[in-house]
DNA sequence: ATCAAAACAAACCAATCGGTCTTTTTTATA
DNA sequence: TATAAAAAAGACCGATTGGTTTGTTTTGAT
């Protein structure tokens, strides 16, 4: 499946433009340093896109694209249901490892910002977090079916609960560039998780 | 004691602008918006206030210390070292009350904006987020000591993990525009903080 | 190899950005 | 009430913003 060469261009900004809008913020982030980072002149990246939400819209999906593909590779790998909850927590302990969250977890980033400026924005976020919030409840309801979750857990609590924790965490991990935080939380939620065993 | 005119205005600048930085946040705030809040002149501010930097940090430290006292009244009205902490949750749980939460949490908000653009601003929320998580520890501490606190409770644990949880859920409640993650989150959080009971 | 279409570069645009400077108004004091 | 200082208004500044237009280059089909 060969690529079309604008098509090819299209796909390299959205690449390299992604973690800027991550780090800057939509606001903070101008045509100008999307040229700096793709090498792209104004007129191929206006070519290619109709405006700025354009390109911070498929920017969003993108970040949130990779985090989403780790996660399922990883939790695909285990057959167990508290085993699956658990990638969670093992995965974020360990965030700086990956480099696409470096930047912060581009849901929250978005979330926060966009949530009183930017309505397609906050769109995004909004499908993004309830992809995720529906995946654990799921990951949560087959657990229940196998038996290895407590038959009365309420998926919807979890799920919130430990996005809740998973986010909450990493602002602050984040701010004081540190790890502890983080590590603190994940090995509580761990815990969490772990009570639910049948 | 009375406040000169410029104090006074000053002040006057700062509760006006307040709210529009942590709804547009920092970049996404133009001294125009500021104007058109003030009813003041661009002269005017910049006559007070050495730089829009100057203008953000005064607007971020009074929004927390708005909750900050709010908090803090609430909290001594109670004695008991769990009812204190259980604060938090119920103040939360209804944060549509209190106007200046509307526009989210200034901690969440700015963290997350500045903790790659902005360091002075990025220190404010590192400070105020020490001091909320300090004195969450120093109410477990006293509870120990009073007997109404397990005394094996890590301070510094439940600190992270009540900080985390009503951050990470104010963040889904405000981008899905619905009370219910909040609601659901306190109410998990009211059941950790009860199982710390001596 | 030709040539039209697609893709990219770069000059250009009005509007807005943060910030300054000068002028006018208000204030407090004598 | 006169007056100097303080405070506020508003014109002004260069730089940058998102976006357009006009060229130039590259591409793929003939």
């Amino acid at each position: 499946m060969k690529m079309s060469k604008s098509e090819n261009t299209k796909q390299l900004i959205i690449e390299k433009t992604a973690s800027i809008f991550n780090t800057k913020g939509y606001a903070g982030t101008s045509i100008n340093d999307l040229m700096d980072a793709t090498g792209f002149s104004k007129g191929c990246i206006y070519g290619n896109f109709e405006n700025k939400d354009e390109i911070a819209l498929n920017a969003f999906d993108y970040n949130f694209g990779k985090i989403t593909k780790h996660m399922k590779d990883r939790i695909l790998a285990k057959e167990n249901a508290i085993e699956r909850l658990l990638v969670y927590p093992s995965t974020y302990k360990n965030y700086y490892r990956y480099p696409y969250l470096q930047a912060g977890c581009p849901i929250l980033n978005t979330a926060t910002e966009a949530d009183d400026t930017h309505p397609k924005l906050k769109k995004s976020a909004q499908k993004a977090l309830d992809l995720w919030k529906t995946s654990i409840e799921n990951q949560i309801k087959r657990g229940i079916l196998r038996k290895e979750i407590k038959e009365d857990t309420d998926p919807v609590e979890i799920a919130v609960v430990m996005i809740s924790i998973i986010e909450g965490a990493f602002m602050q991990s984040k701010v004081n560039n540190s790890m502890t935080e983080l590590k603190i939380a994940m090995s509580f939620l761990e815990r969490v998780i772990m009570q639910l065993k049948a």
